[in-house]
This record gives C-alpha cells, sequence and structure tokens, in this order.
DNA sequence: CATAACGATACTTATTTGGTATCATATGGT
DNA sequence: ACCATATGATACCAAATAAGTATCGTTATG
C-alpha cells in the first residue's frame, strides 16, 4: 500500500526531533542534523523552518546558531507533527464528498472506517516525543549488552 | 491528510459490491452498475475486470451477460479488496526501507506505528461485504421511518 | 567583513492515483 | 448472418501529491 499513515517529512521531523531530544545541549544547526541523520540538507531546512514557525522550535541566526526546543520533548506529540506537515488528522475522506453522496449518514462503510481512524487518532495522539527517545534509548542499550 | 486508508478504486470496488449483494438478482452490466452508483464507466470496467480475474466475481459475455458473485459477499473481506487494490496491507513503511537504517531494530517510532498498523488490519479484517450490505440497509430503513 | 547560520519562497521532479481509450472476443436476439 | 451489447486485455493519459532543490535575503559571531 502506498496510502501511508505518516509521510516523510513527518517521519523525518520525529527522527530529528527525537535526536535532539537525546542530545540535549544548545542548539543545533540543521546541516549537522543532516549530516548525523542522513537526510537531505534543503529538504531538512524546509522541515525545520516549518517546526519553527509553529512554534515547536526556536532558532538563533549566524555562526553557532541552530534549532532547540521551545516546547518540551514530552510535550510533542505525534499528532502534531502530522497536523503541521499532512494536514488535518484523517485517515479516510469519503470519496463522495464533493460530490453528492445520497447515503452519507447511512452509509456503513464510511461508519466502519471513523470508528478504525478515532481508534488510530486515540492512539497517536498518545505518542510524544520525548517518550519516544527514550524507548529509543533504552532499546538501544539492550542491543549493545 | 492526503494519506487515506483506501483509495477511490477500493472504495468503488466495496460500494458495488455492497450495491449487488442488496440487489441479488442475476448478472448485472457494468453500464448498469456505472449509471446507479454514477462511478465513472471506464473506471468502473477495469475495477469490476480486476476483481473478475481476482476470483470475487464472475463474468459472463454477450448481450444480457455481466457480473455476480464468485465467493459469497458474506466471505469477501475489506482487506481482500484492498489486497487487490491497494497492494500489502501495510499502512507504514520504513522511510528508511531502502538506504541504510542503523536502528531498524531499535526504532521505537516503528514500533508504535507497527502496533497500530496491526490494530487497523485487525479491524479491517472483520469488516465483510453481506454485513456492510446489510447494516446499509438497515440504516436506510431506519431513516425512511 | 567573511562566514555560518536561519527566513522566506519559488521551483522542479518523481510517484501515485484517477480515469480514458482501443481493439479483440463472446453471446443472444432478430 | 448480423448487429447490439457484453466483457477481456492492455496501453495510455492526466491530475494530484509527495519529495526534494535552489535562490536571495537577513542576522549574528568572531
Amino acid at each position: 500500500m502506498k496510502t501511508g499513515l505518516i509521510t516523510r517529512n513527518t517521519d523525518y521531523a520525529v527522527r530529528t526531533l527525537m535526536f535532539m531530544a537525546r542530545r540535549k545541549k544548545g542548539a543545533v544547526s540543521v546541516s549537522e542534523l543532516a549530516r548525523e541523520l542522513k537526510i537531505p540538507g534543503p529538504f531538512l531546512r524546509n522541515i525545520m523552518q516549518m517546526l519553527g514557525q509553529k512554534g515547536i522550535l526556536k532558532s538563533s541566526r549566524g555562526k553557532g546558531g541552530g534549532f532547540i526546543f521551545a516546547v518540551q520533548p514530552g510535550k510533542i506529540f505525534l499528532t502534531d507533527l502530522m497536523k503541521i506537515f499532512q494536514g488535518a488528522l484523517k485517515i479516510n475522506e469519503c470519496i463522495f464528498k464533493k460530490r453528492v453522496c445520497p447515503n452519507k449518514k447511512t452509509c456503513s462503510l464510511r461508519k466502519e472506517l471513523c470508528e478504525i481512524e478515532d481508534l488510530v487518532i486515540t492512539r497517536l495522539k498518545n505518542i510524544n516525543l520525548l517518550s519516544l527517545a527514550k524507548k529509543d534509548e533504552e532499546n538501544g542499550q539492550k542491543k549493545n549488552n
């Protein structure tokens, strides 16, 4: 299936923020992040700028500048990033939205899909960047033992 | 979000099969279905041919010909149709699949998404065409009272 | 004042999705 | 026999979305 749950930019954003959460220290530049995470530099730049605009990150310009969290990683949820990069949280869009759908109210397919959508969104809402980063670290340590 | 759970052809297939399940009678032609369901004829034709090839429907050619179920609607699941039109059931594709992902094993994002994927697929596997059609009918009746 | 950073924004390219078109073959009714 | 109406197979086209680049400008530091 090519219709995935999260897109590339959301994914990159998540991984980058996870990296930053673990790294702690001060501002990080896009070029360092791109190098470290093997993400195309210019693309990551867009992503970071977006996160800045949306208030997730703060930026400082000039030599030694870069990005730091404006919001605690524990308070950044996967759904926030999905909203930023993918728009409204919907995994099921009624095909007949724009056309005339005579049975929007009665459509049982729609009902089922909406239920599943709710399920997914509920789960996604509970995933925050801090816990993701922590779990990653734990898993990494296990692996090394 | 544009990355939805089911695509147009799957959706059309579901609605068409629901229609056929309720209609019962013998073979139905694509042109009738297209007219009735307001789906672009040539597109629906592809869809129906696909369903024929995959053994969901049987077809008869010539005047009076058309499609009938080869499998009982109660034994056709949403996941079957998704597989046919959207390929393998995956709502989360690891971004680094083709590249080198150093932490596929430890990636906590991946883990979370896989869990959600399982949840969704479990639900989808339980949805069959007969029950969809029945529920639709019930809902329609309620509406009319 | 050069260099290294971000801000804003426009542009290009690749992929996927949605939809058409065409030619061939089969079937039933007159 | 023949024509209208079906599907079979397949190739093609177009619109939308996703992924990635490029450029010019501004700000800060050493």
